[in-house]
DNA sequence: TCGTTTTTTGAATCTGATTCAAAATATGCC
DNA sequence: GGCATATTTTGAATCAGATTCAAAAAACGA
């Protein structure tokens, strides 16, 4: 069946077409625009064939965000190659993650949305667990790093699972993201903006776990020099 | 101008019984069902009326938000009043705001949705700016606390302000919570659910602060006790 | 009581997602 | 190829539900 071969590649073709519109779409005019009769027309297909790939509106976006999401572990998967001590590869995850959360703002807030009982329920039970699927390799790579700490005698677990303790440093990322993209709440308890002040909290965490070497908090430029090694690894700016 | 006032007051409780509707329609079937038309009828009045308190369904949700905060608030001035070490009582907060997101979590979810941009934007300028209020005394007390630790000398803030290390507090809290209420995620990864993870986290992100006294995660009868003293103290369970 | 202003009403409008019967296209068979 | 059948595409019609606004009702003031 050489035929319906080619029929599921062209299927497929279509839907990234479908999905490198939405995301054209969404760049120009952000996602709240988008409209579902208005993309299947940039595409020249009928709304009823976008249907076909996607339950609902809201299947849409989550897609999105699965596909996007090997951009995301592309990242991370470059921690996991680079060479260097622990503590400054789980730090790495960080500043990743802030640069991602800066060139990738509406994808962020994306994610933001489609994680809320409104649009997650919409979505079908599939995408669903494709979405959830995506933050295995990621999980695993967060582990990995907390495995390595342990493993090189950097980092005491004390009891608790390599799980737990990559779980805080995610929570705490997204924490502060999540508050970080609701126009003029910092600005409204004048908390400075941009990245120290997560970066500064991102260690205090780090040197309550024990996790060595400890930075010195009281050395600013310990800091700055360490972000700036991690940028220039990862090639960020 | 008497008339005038009882005017207004006659308004303002009318806003009232259309929220109170509206948090009775949300706890019976979920914020996503409700409907403005709905709601109006079930207080005997017209749709419009409803729009002249509330410029969009958005600005409606944020109103129920900036309500219900009034008791989020109580929560925290309980714990203001309390006069205890000031490690017990930055982290009483957190196990309050557990087990205020165990008791509230359609509100809880809620303010996920209403964060979002796509809702965000839509409320009132006017309402945006009551919510962000509602955050300031909250601010404050989380800051007195911080300033406690300093006074006492439990915390030395190594030149960072009360509120960047109130802000980490939070982030983590706000990270943890938004994780936790995302059906199916820590299942996903086998995170245990439950307070307990949090909590090890908070104090691992506290005696990273070096917030005096350090507790020792090696002992978790320590955690339990304290857990339970706060309890006891707020009056939870 | 009556003209004027304010408030309320709810049917009509509008937006945009979703559906589905009909049309078009593809497939398999002779 | 020609034809019967199955699959896919189409886009106008449907549907849901938020929002508006002209008309009706109520309140006000003289």
């Amino acid at each position: 069946m050489g035929t319906s071969e080619r029929k599921q590649r062209e299927r497929e073709e279509r839907e990234q077409l479908f999905l490198d519109a939405a995301e054209q779409l969404i760049a120009e005019e952000g996602f709240i625009q988008l409209q579902m009769a208005r993309l299947a027309k940039a595409c020249d297909y009928a709304t009823g064939t976008l249907y076909q790939h996607f339950t609902s509106k809201e299947d849409l976006l989550m897609a999105l965000l699965v596909r996007h999401s090997a951009l995301h572990l592309e990242m991370f998967e470059r921690i996991q190659q680079w060479q260097a001590p622990s503590r400054q590869r789980i730090f790495a995850i960080c500043v990743a993650e802030q640069d991602f959360n800066q060139r990738q703002a509406n994808y962020v807030k994306l994610t933001q949305y489609v994680m809320t009982e409104a649009v997650w329920e919409n979505a079908s039970e599939a995408r669903r667990q494709q979405f959830l699927q995506c933050g295995q390799p990621i999980c695993h790579i967060v582990s990995s790093i907390v495995q390595q700490a342990i493993d090189d005698g950097d980092l005491d677990p004390q009891g608790a699972s390599t799980m737990e303790l990559g779980y805080a440093t995610w929570a705490l990322c997204q924490g502060s993201h999540s508050l970080e993209h609701t126009q003029g709440l910092l600005e409204a308890f004048s908390i400075p903006l941009g990245p120290t002040t997560m970066y500064r909290n991102m260690h205090r965490l780090l040197n309550g776990m024990g996790w060595q070497p400890l930075l010195d908090l009281t050395q600013p430029a310990e800091l700055t020099r360490l972000v700036q090694h991690i940028e220039r690894h990862l090639q960020i700016n």
